[in-house]
Formats: structure tokens, C-alpha cells, sequence
DNA sequence: CGCGAGTATGACAGCGCTGTCAACCGGTGT
DNA sequence: ACACCGGTTGACAGCGCTGTCATACTCGCG
């Protein structure tokens, strides 16, 4: 019941360790019946190759870090869930690592978790892939990464993500469509990208429409639930306050929620809200969240794809775009006369 | 800017590599001026231990796994939160493993993650660490463990806990002290270990405030929204429904809320429900839950640190209790008269 | 002043693999 | 019959550390 070793393994099937180590990675140029020897004895001794050995030994150590952050519990779940649903497919190990707190030094702490881990390639979530002394130092030290929704495309890494821009517009036309105009927005964090991209959908919508933009009626919110609640605390105070409000996610959504029900302004009927995300939270408000279905899960496993495949082929692989949709619950309604 | 080995250290402190390794793994018998040397080599070169050498080389890996198998995001956040904070410390590597879906073959797949990583330790958390066969695979390997939260104390293994009981009985008594005595309850899900205890001390202080058991009033749920849900919608339409319901979690709480809202019913006014856990989520429905903290977080580093100290000193140390607290928020009100 | 008992340091093997290179095997072309 | 070639296999070095053991150095005391 003990640790067994590739000699064991090798002993057993009669062959030499080199062998057993070609088929355990691929390798090509080893007769079926070797290899089924070999695969026999891996099943009957129970072996597990160590990574510290392989890693030492050979140019791959089957680790994948992924950085992180983004201090939101779903969030993070659903980009690990997804880049560990990948890894697993190849036997990767997946190492997290939370650099909330480091802003300046995030270079060199990469590094050092490179050397430490010798991680192959690093998977980089949103908004830490987009510093640009992060991805230069990887660059410089040819460590393989990619990118979940970054900024602007990195030169030198594949990446993954879904068009917040046009979700903000089909959400925004959702509640046009509702016939409402005073429509108020709260923006996300300005580190993050999307909040930016989010906040042009909402006027390339209502500019399309016609409407007037109104500075009263945007707030600026950090992601949170309590920005969220704060903002529409004030927005609820204006002389006309709106008729509808657009949080750019779901936590300030909810805060929304909460504000108004505080404000004892029901939802839907007096006032629309909408969220961003469909985040876990989206489902358990009362009401439920209309919202717009940020597939983070599907773009850390397509981001964590394309990078096991760059250690693999070496080759980058175009940026990946990957489908939003928008949820129609029950936060949205007409828009009162 | 490449990445520095033990060798360019030793150079670099005019001392040899087995005198660097002494220092940077706090052995005896340095002086204090190589020490010094030493660490300044190190931090020039800006060196980070291969921890793949070590842990082939050496006995330790700085490597512990954490086993989860529950699928709530706020959990697993906390939980990897705590363990990672103490990680940090004492610079251990995390390494993240869900094992929710294989059910049988749990003590193997655990073993093989100790063979591939030489992992010095794994940290379990509810439920999995109720699993007999795993613990005794791993007591058979000598594979150090902690546990969080068990149901009975393992053998082999410090842990860390919260009283279940006594929180349980905490906030039904905070029921029963605003009047209520149609108290219903939503179980949580019969294999976790704290759900039995719960409703232990939910009966406990029932019992002891002279109320009759009522089958009718007790629900099993699953842990999740949607149990809590359609449990509360049929308590709701018993000919006389409860005055207030005691949710075993948060999510289930959550899901009552839901049912309560869609019947009309208002809470606290109407229905008084309370949660468990105090996650994210009892802060941000409405009205915000009265529960009871859960200290995950801090389970889970106080169970890393007691791993972390078996893993130096080879002693186990002593269960230690994690203190709850009551929570009082807006989800729960006076009976009605 | 020399000797024993630490104290401080280094030489070296080897952890379990992979990469390199050489060896071998059987069929082909001439 | 022989050189040749691709497919198949194995011997062996060495990745960057730690553990073991040997060695050199230091100090107190007879």
C-alpha cells in the first residue's frame, strides 16, 4: 500500500522505466502490446507519477496557476470551477493564487510563484491581467498565460471573452423597450474594464433612442452591494427619480433591491432593476433579478483551454468571444404612466 | 531576469549549498554573519526555492491539499480563504481539490493526489471528512489530516468545530423569545453532520419552552434555495401555517423569503424566518437575516494552523471550538398576536 | 599548550522522473 | 549478402534540492 515508483511500474511490466515514462506521456514508437503491459501494471500498482519529479526532471510540470483578484466569492467559483473542469481533462493540477492584496509588486510575486510552483502558464482573470507590468514581466521570462476578459488585447497571449458592450446595449433596450426613459445607471468599479464597456452599451442604447443623457442619473458603484444600495438611496431622493435602474451587476442590483424595499417602492411596478451577470445572487432576491448571463464559468475553461493547448502546440489561438444572454426576470416591468 | 538556483545563491554568499539551504529551512548552527550573507544573496537574486526539488530531496513539500465537497460558493470562498490566509504564512502551497462527484472512490482519488503531489497534508472540510473509509486510508498511509467541522472526532486527526447545538438553540430561543411557539423548521441535508445537530438543538429549546413536537412543522431541506423554497410554500399552506420558520442555512432561508414574498406574506410582520450561517447572501435579501455566524473562515485557518503545527512538531494538538454568534437583522419580528 | 566537545561548514549521494543518445531489430533495395 | 532505414527499446546523466556524514574550526579546561 505503499508510494510506488516508475520502477516499480517498470519492473512489473518488464521494461524499462524510459518506456514506461513514453507511455505514460504519448509518446509515439511503442508497440500496442508494450503499452498495454505498461498501462496494466500503472492499473494494478496503483501509480501515480510524481510532479515533483517530472517537473524537475522534464520542461513541464503540469501546474497551471490561476491569479485572481476579484475579492467576489461566485465569481471566483465559477472561474474555478470552470479552469479546474479543463485542467482535470489533462491532468493538470491548478494552483490559486489570490494577489488582492499586492498591487505594486504583482510582477515579482508571479515570478516568484513561477519559480517556486515552475508552474507552465499562468491563467490570468479579470482585472489582474491587466496590468501591464504583470504581463510584460511574463512576457519577458516567455511564461505562458492567457487572459478572462481583459482590457485591450494582450500582445503576446490568447484570450477569452463576451461582448459587454452589446449585453449592456441588449439590456438597456430591454427596459427601452418597457417604455422606459429616465433610466438610471449604476457604473461598476473603474479598475474594471467592463464597467467601462458596460456604461457605452447603456449610451450607444439610450442615445439610440433618443434620450437625453441626464449625469443626475449616473452614479458611480465599485461592484458591491453597498454602492449599489448607497446609489439608489440618492437616485430615490431626486425630484424626479427614475423609473428604472440599470446596476451594472448584481451585487449593486440587489442593493438596489433593498433600497427600494426600504423606500417601500415596489419592484417592478414603480421601478425597474436590472443587474449584470446572473450571478448566483440574481436567483434569490426577491424579486428575482432580470439580468444578462455572464458565462464566467465557460470563459475560464475556454481560456484555460487555449493555454494548455499553447504548452502543448506553442501556438497562441485567436481570442475567443463567448456568448452572453439575456435572463428576463421578474426586477423588470412596464414602465409606469 | 532568469530564474536563480541554489547554486548561484551559494556563489553568491561564498558559501556552499547545503549552508544556504540551512538557512533559508531555519536549521541550527549558522552563525549569524553567513545567515546574513546568505539572505542578501537571496534577496538580490530574487531566489525562490524549487518546490519540486524539495519536496523530491527532502520530507516536506510545503505542499497541503484542501478537499471540499460542498457546493456552495460562499462556502468554499471562506473555506479557501481561511486555509490560504495561514498557508501564506508559513509559506505552504494550497492545493484546491473538489471531489463532490466521485462518491466511492474518494480514499483513492486522495491517495493518488498525495502520490502526484507528495502533498505533506490535506485539510478536510464537511462533509467529506466524514467519509470513515477515506480517513482510514489516510490514517493507513500516515498521511497527515485535519479536519473541519466532523461529525464524530476522528481518531487520528485534530479538527476544529462550532457548537451546532448550542447556536441552534440560541436563535430558536431568540424565537421563542419574541413569542413565537408555531415554530416550524427546515432540516438541512441529512448528510451533513451539522444538520442533525441543528435540529437537536432546535427540539432542545422547543422542548425545554414546553411547545409539542409537531411533525408538521418540520420540513427536511437539502442545504439549498430551492429546498427551502418549496419546504416554506407547504408549510405556508397548512391550514394553520407557523408563525415563524427556522431555515438551517442561509440558502433556505433565502428560498423562504421567496415563498413568502410571492404568497404576500409579509416577514418580519406576518412570518418570522431565520437562517444559519450569516454567508453573503443574509446581508443582502430582504429584510436581511437573522442567523447565526458561522466562522468558517476562521475553522479553516485555525484547522490549517493545527495541521501546519502536527506537520512540525508530529503532535496533534486539541479540538478546538470555534465561537458562533447570534445575529439579529430584520427577518425576524414578534409573533402575531 | 593540547585535547575533547561542541559548533559551523562542506562534499556527495540520491529523490523520481525526463531528455539524449546509442543500440537493436527486422524488412528493403541492390 | 550487405548497407540502410524506421520503429522500438534501454542506459545514463542530471534537474535542484535535502539528508547524511565527514571535516574544519572554536573554545573551555586540565
Amino acid at each position: 500500500m505503499q508510494r510506488s515508483t516508475i520502477d516499480d511500474v517498470a519492473q512489473a511490466a518488464a521494461v524499462s522505466i524510459k518506456t514506461v515514462s513514453r507511455v505514460l506521456n504519448h509518446e509515439p514508437n511503442v508497440r500496442e502490446s508494450t503499452r498495454q503491459r505498461v498501462m496494466a501494471a500503472v492499473e494494478s500498482l496503483n501509480y501515480h507519477p510524481s510532479q515533483s519529479a517530472r517537473s524537475l526532471a522534464g520542461s513541464r510540470s503540469y501546474v497551471i496557476g490561476l491569479l485572481y483578484n476579484n475579492p467576489s466569492a461566485n465569481y471566483m467559483f465559477d472561474l474555478q470551477t470552470g479552469a479546474m473542469e479543463r485542467c482535470r481533462q489533462d491532468r493538470f493540477q491548478l494552483i490559486i493564487h489570490d494577489c488582492t492584496r499586492r498591487r505594486q509588486d504583482i510582477a515579482k510575486h508571479a515570478l516568484g510563484l513561477i519559480d517556486q510552483t515552475h508552474a507552465d502558464g499562468l491563467v490570468l482573470s479579470a482585472p489582474v491581467c491587466d496590468e501591464p507590468l504583470l504581463l510584460d514581466a511574463l512576457h519577458q521570462r516567455s511564461v505562458p498565460y492567457v487572459c478572462i476578459a481583459p482590457n485591450q488585447s494582450p500582445h503576446h497571449a490568447s484570450y477569452s471573452f463576451m461582448d459587454d458592450r452589446a449585453a449592456a446595449r441588449e439590456i438597456t433596450d430591454h427596459l427601452l423597450g418597457l417604455g422606459h426613459r429616465r433610466i438610471a445607471v449604476i457604473v461598476g468599479h473603474p479598475d474594471h474594464y467592463s464597467a467601462v464597456q458596460r456604461l457605452l452599451g447603456f449610451k450607444d442604447s439610450m442615445k439610440a433612442a433618443g434620450v437625453e443623457p441626464n449625469m443626475q442619473l449616473q452614479k458611480q458603484g465599485f461592484y458591491d452591494f453597498e454602492s449599489g444600495y448607497t446609489a439608489t438611496r440618492e437616485l430615490l431622493a431626486l425630484a424626479t427619480p427614475p423609473s428604472a435602474i440599470l446596476a451594472c451587476n448584481d451585487d449593486m442590483a440587489a442593493g438596489a433591491l433593498m433600497a427600494a424595499h426600504e423606500a417601500n417602492i415596489n419592484v417592478p411596478n414603480d421601478l425597474s432593476v436590472a443587474g449584470f451577470d446572473d450571478t448566483y445572487i440574481s436567483k434569490v432576491v426577491w424579486p428575482r433579478l432580470t439580468t444578462v448571463h455572464q458565462p464566467i464559468q465557460e470563459m475560464a475553461k475556454v481560456a484555460t483551454d487555449q493555454l494548455i493547448r499553447q504548452l502543448k502546440s506553442g501556438a497562441q489561438s485567436e481570442p475567443k468571444r463567448i456568448d452572453h444572454c439575456l435572463v428576463v426576470r421578474d426586477s423588470t416591468g412596464p414602465a409606469p404612466t
